[in-house]
DNA sequence: GTAAGCCTTGACGCCAACGTCAATGTCAAG
DNA sequence: CTTGACATTGACGTTGGCGTCAAGGCTTAC
């Protein structure tokens, strides 16, 4: 299939493939006028890296997945390089809502300080 | 003062000083060398600028606390627009905490499917 | 032949909050 | 006078993941 098939089968736009390519994380045979031709193995590919993004890893995050997946692996989670992401990610997850509450704990003191009983009210001044 | 001293004392680069000026969060008036001059109110108001984003503010979300204080108010909290601030922000860290919250379920549900027993080991491997 | 719909590469735009040069001006000390 | 530490404006670079033209080539249908 050409880019704009896989593009509408896996739900990406031609754009995002063309630079998926261009960070090597995919790569496509030419047919003679130039144009790009993909397999269904290549629409796994897309959806892995889909999924990935879609729970917030990044570009660089998903290549482990995607070069285990293309060594023939039939899930892109059973490589050792996989599952350290996996361990890392959850980790960066962890500082992230630690941070996150630390700072909404701080927000919540100042909105108390400022506005005494709106914490726990729903209306507007006190 | 000019404008290394205020970044000084402030804590920031005289880089950001002229970027928040030319956001139209500060204002300096000039000497006649066309020099910019602080006053001690400038220095609580970049603290205050810093002190909102240390905890996840842009500097748009800085504005109504630094209009606030340059209104004459002791607090930057102490204006209906700050505390509307504050309510938005701590909505808009809830809905980032609940969203990290399912990822990381997602990405611990992935990784104890591929690596069983990892989510609650130490190791590497199972 | 020509319109429609696909494809190609290249390159700029976006968002935030500055960092980092560049080229130049100002001012006090030696 | 010169050095050095300050200041000025202007403009490009950074980060990620594309969006959005631009200018053109290929193919099929009519």
């Amino acid at each position: 299939m050409r880019i704009g098939e896989l593009a509408r089968r896996a739900g990406v736009s031609t754009r995002a493939l063309r630079y998926y390519e261009q960070q090597g994380l995919i790569e496509a045979r030419r047919s003679a006028n130039g144009y790009r031709e993909y397999d269904e193995a290549d629409v796994r590919l897309v959806a892995e890296i889909r999924s990935l993004m879609a729970v917030g890893f990044t570009l660089e995050d998903a290549r482990p997945f995607v070069e285990c997946l293309r060594s023939g692996k039939p899930s892109g989670n059973a490589c050792p390089d996989s599952v350290a992401v996996y361990r890392r990610k959850l980790a960066e997850i962890d500082t992230e809502v630690r941070a996150l509450l630390a700072r909404r704990a701080e927000v919540a003191a100042q909105l108390a300080l400022a506005c005494p009983g709106c914490v726990f009210s729903r209306g507007g001044e006190p």
